[in-house]
DNA sequence: GCGGGTCTTATTGTCGACAATGTGGTTTGA
DNA sequence: TCAAACCACATTGTCGACAATAAGACCCGC
């Protein structure tokens, strides 16, 4: 599995660092339900901290947009609304799209090459395997996150990755965005990384608009059948 | 002048809270230099609070890369490269132009009198004053700020302003991207201003993403000019 | 029985003190 | 004279206790 965090695992970690780390995983996860709240003295004890390093993380979680805090009453994981992951959505539609143009403009050949494999390991696992959501879904991650580093746009890298992916893996058990057309969404991650093999920035921009405009009108098409 | 902010300032604040809000303010309007180092125990008695919250505070403008901490060590004003501007603004380009494009299919009428009367109001000033440098920046701000809004994408909003905006205004005063070429910003904004109020979405996302490049091309040469 | 008010209590906000770590200067040896 | 090791200092990291605030239970009056 590619890095899934920017975060820097080598540099000796304060405990705050790695209590922002576990709740972090721990809500993306989904073993902190949205809407859950946060007692601090719980969470200290549970981490084996005390209460300051414990406050100093969720302050990080808070400007990350995972807990939402109110004064004086505490702390909650954050709940997106349907018309939030939507927003989101569009939002990636720019932001990957873009992210796919330059992919296709600077990618170095060891990155594409390394693309291509990981497409051939999905086709692999697609064949074996009926049961796809859950690797389907972390192979997805993966693949996203090869385009993204490919842009060699750190910005917009720290953007997609540091702020949105956190968010939208919060719910990718509930909504599953590709549940519904895994083998179509592959060959779409195909045509992307012949687009960007062909160095086709225009093609390669395009179809990612249009594999992430999918994804979202799926989101839609469920959102209306289940209220 | 148009809220600069997206932050709450209606709620019961609590110290670290406002010392976040304070520090960022010194941080963005350049009292704090880039590189400067920032003592816990010294900003603590200057903001008239512990240790506490300060870095509760700390650790919120750490995570919008204002600050760039290192363990053990300290905390330093971010200082933002040359690459990581352009960057930035290639970025921006995508962002505000897809916001431009939604302010074209979104905005109400009273945002976009609002616009327009912010736009005379301009004219009004270049015309009287020779010195438009600092309020032609402000205004300029505000312009964008006001299209950002009438996107009425929240998650476009917050990544926006909330992340990069501050980053950009850490360094207006230095590279003051529209110097060269005030005049020429505003005609730019009117076109755009115009393209919003005949809710042409293509032409205002074109004209928007235009209007960011020249400014992206202007600290590109202003770079290549100062070393 | 129900609405309003009060009080208790649990939780968050804040503070000062102590421990741990990095930095810079000093000293000592080659 | 220079380099390396050592040491003292300042600063950050962590902890426990106290104060402030809001939520919920309880009581009283209607």
């Amino acid at each position: 599995m590619y890095h899934l965090d920017i975060e820097d695992h080598t540099a000796r970690r304060t405990s705050a660092d790695r209590v922002f780390v576990a709740l972090q995983d721990a809500i993306v996860r989904g073993e902190l339900p949205p809407g859950a709240r946060l007692g601090e003295t719980e969470l200290a004890e549970r981490f084996g901290t005390s209460r300051g390093p414990l406050r100093e993380a969720l302050r990080r979680l808070e400007a990350r947009r995972l807990v939402e805090r109110t004064p004086h009453v505490g702390v909650r994981i954050a709940s997106l609304s349907y018309a939030s992951l939507l927003e989101i959505y569009l939002v990636r539609e720019a932001l990957e799209g873009m992210a796919a143009r330059l992919a296709a403009l600077y990618m170095t050949g060891e990155e594409v090459a390394g693309l291509k494999a990981l497409l051939a390991n999905h086709e692999q696992d697609e064949a074996l395997q009926a049961d796809t959501a859950y690797f389907q879904q972390e192979g997805n991650l993966d693949f996203h996150y090869r385009v993204i580093h490919g842009s060699h746009n750190t910005a917009l890298t720290e953007l997609l990755i540091g702020e949105l992916y956190h968010r939208i893996r919060m719910y990718r058990y509930q909504i599953s965005a590709y549940a519904n057309r895994p083998q179509k969404a592959f060959g779409e991650h195909q045509r992307i990384v012949e687009a960007i093999e062909a160095r086709d920035e225009d093609l390669a921009e395009m179809l990612m608009r249009r594999h992430i405009s999918s994804a979202r009108q799926n989101i839609e098409k469920h959102m209306k059948e289940n209220p």
